[in-house]
Order: C-alpha cells, then structure tokens, then sequence
DNA sequence: AATCGGATCGTCT
DNA sequence: GACGATCCGATTG
C-alpha cells in the first residue's frame, strides 16, 4: 500500500486517467474509512472543448491550473458534487481526471447510510454517485490528494487485466476522443 | 432493458 | 436566463 506520487500526476492527462484505473480512492470521514478501486475515469486537458477550463481560468475552474495531485471539485446539475485530479504534464496549463465510478471496498454500510440506498451496485457507479456515497462537497476543493488526510489515493499494487478505451459519456463538445477508460467488464461501470 | 421526466442551482452569457 | 462531465423512479416493452 502507497500512496501515489506527485509526479504520478505531472504526466500526460490521458496517461493518468488510463494509470488511475485499479488505484484505491480513500476518504475519512467522522471516524470511519471509506474505500473503492476505481473502474472508469475520464481526462479533460484545456486544449478540448468539452474541459471546464478550455476557455481559460475563471474561480469555478482555478483548481484544474493550479498544481497536479489536487482535487477538482465541481457541483452539477443542482444536485451533484464530482470529484476530479488535477493531472497534467508541465507544457500544459490545465488538465484534470474525473472518477467516474468505484468497486466500493471498506465502509459499505456507511455509504449506504449516505446514499441512502441499499443496493451496492448503485452505490458508487457514477460520478455524483460517489460523491455522495464518499461525502465528497466543496468543502474537499483544491485538497492535496497525495498526502493522508480527509482524502486521498493508494495504490495496493492492484493490476487491471485489461484497459479499455471509449468514448466519454454526456459531452456535446469532444466527442470523437476516446478519452474515458474503463475495466472492462467490472460490475460498478456506470455505462457498459 | 430502454426510455422519459422531474429535481435543483451555480456559473457564465 | 439558459444550461450542464447526473441520478432516480416510473412506465413501457
């Protein structure tokens, strides 16, 4: 168990969505661990339309240029938090990897608690899914994700068998690039 | 399994 | 003032 690095995350954001997948997503929240292994994500840089930070910096979006290993979070749809890392090589001015769904791991019953949902496989197979299983809010933006703490990443060494590359889900801009990844066939995906 | 509408609000035009 | 990197429950096949 490690956690990862910063400069796991100083690297090309397509790279680290695509690394990112079996790595273990951690929050502490009142007391207890809550845990998953992530099995899709999606990378955004500022050089694709369909990035919050295409069209420059503006203080919903600072956290995507600011430094590589922090959280990115933005609320949607009047009801739903996502969590992002910020992740980018340095010739690039923003860039970021949305969690889109995990293998929930330790802290089930608590989730459910959150979610107020029984079913596992609901839980955390989707990215406002999570959130609130995870509790992740604002109050969790620009959160140094490479140090222990309310939040952050491990790597146990976990291998996916196989990696596959799609197409990113409810995007109008940016379509074509087959910049959302998954493990495929795992039993949390938030789309097949 | 697939489709559809409602909920709900911060952000930028 | 419109819309979005969504989710859920209900309805229909």
């Amino acid at each position: 168990m490690k956690l990862l690095s910063r400069s796991f995350f100083l690297r090309n954001t397509v790279d680290v969505a695509h690394d990112l997948l079996g790595k273990i997503v951690v929050r502490e929240y009142r007391g207890q661990m809550l845990t998953g292994r992530i099995v899709e994500t999606e990378a955004y840089t500022c050089l694709d339309e369909a990035c919050h930070g295409f069209r420059g910096p503006t203080p919903r979006t600072q956290a995507l240029f600011g430094p590589v290993g922090h959280a990115y979070i933005y609320f949607i749809y009047g009801m739903h938090y996502a969590l992002n890392v910020v992740a980018r090589d340095k010739h690039t001015a923003a860039g970021g990897v949305l969690i889109r769904a995990l293998e929930p791991l330790q802290g089930i019953e608590y989730m459910q608690k959150l979610r107020k949902l029984n079913k596992i496989k609901n839980l955390t197979n989707g990215p406002g899914k999570l959130a609130q299983a995870l509790h992740i809010t604002k109050t969790l933006y620009g959160t140094d994700l490479t140090h222990k703490g309310e939040l952050y990443f491990m790597d146990d060494g976990f291998k996916p068998e196989k990696i596959k590359a799609t197409k990113r889900i409810g995007i109008s801009k940016g379509q074509e690039s087959l910049w959302r990844f998954i493990i495929p066939g795992n039993h949390f995906l938030s789309h097949k």
